[in-house]
DNA sequence: TTCCTAATTGAAAATCATTTTCAATTAGGC
DNA sequence: GCCTAATTGAAAATGATTTTCAATTAGGAA
């Protein structure tokens, strides 16, 4: 479901980067992460395996791995809200608006969709975008227990 | 398929907001508008009826439209957009990826896709965020012509 | 209409995230 | 081990957004 930590520094090496001490501590974090990350997060908690990490290279590791894509975007209604690990070459997220915990999803068949939209706009649809938003399990039974 | 700029201001002011003449101008400019939208689009274009507003101001009045679902937040890839004239209650996207254009659809029937994702994650879905890119049909016809 | 007041405004300052710059360090091919 | 281009972090620069605050104003009350 998640990341494998040495495959993306494989990957990394393959595509010509060199694996720093640094690069491995934001991988090592992204590649476990379970919710969304802000360059902010991935610093604080990279910072721990390697304390000499400076926030600047936290945003060009973020970067060039998204360009890999070994993490995407997420967006929520107001704002960008950081990286989420991406396995699948097209997936979707889906967020837990209580914890934040994401999980990827690959099916979204939505060709009838689409096509609906196409003809009637005019439209050469290129790429969709699609997040879900809701709770998730562990908060789910949380909240019923609760009560 | 456009936001009117009338039924936007007696909103306003059936909301408890003033009707000022820096308002009144952000929201024809949004009203009209054919894509999305940033701020500072926003500011350009309103500040020809209204000279003398303020970028400030129209931060704030984007913000009072999108709380009343006037508008709302776009996002690409590689972050937020703007903003787009929203007029239905429940309504998506779709993006010229050319020229920006951007129009607004509503019928998104997504249920099996969210059964789906619901029974696999056990996650309730609350909300899907969906949106669309792709190339309007002049893009398409000028670049056909082109050949 | 005129008055009054709370809401609204714009300029400037503050904030916040991100990017750029640049001199020092370092990974990894030789 | 050496060498060099890639990488790094601190500090400065940038750019978008938010806050502050004194001056203005919309619109209800008189
Ligand atoms: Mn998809
Ligand atoms: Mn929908
Ligand atoms: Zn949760
Ligand atoms: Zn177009």
């Amino acid at each position: 479901m998640n990341v494998d930590f040495s495959a993306l520094t494989t990957t990394l090496s393959q595509h010509g980067y060199k694996l720093t001490r640094q690069r491995r501590a934001v991988v090592e974090v992204v590649a476990h992460g379970q919710t969304r990350l802000s360059a902010a997060d991935v610093y604080a908690q990279a910072q721990r395996a390697c304390p000499d990490l400076g926030l600047t290279t936290v945003y060009r590791t973020l970067e060039i791995l998204a360009e890999l894509g070994a993490i995407r975007r997420v967006h929520l209604d107001d704002g960008c809200e950081g990286f989420a690990p991406a396995s699948a070459e097209h997936g979707h997220h889906l967020i837990c608006s209580n914890c934040k915990m994401t999980i990827e999803f690959e099916d979204c068949d939505m060709r009838k969709l689409l096509d609906r939209v196409a003809a009637r706009t005019g439209f050469k649809i290129e790429q969709h975008w699609l997040e879900l938003v809701g709770r998730c399990p562990k908060c789910l039974q949380k909240a019923a227990a609760r009560k």
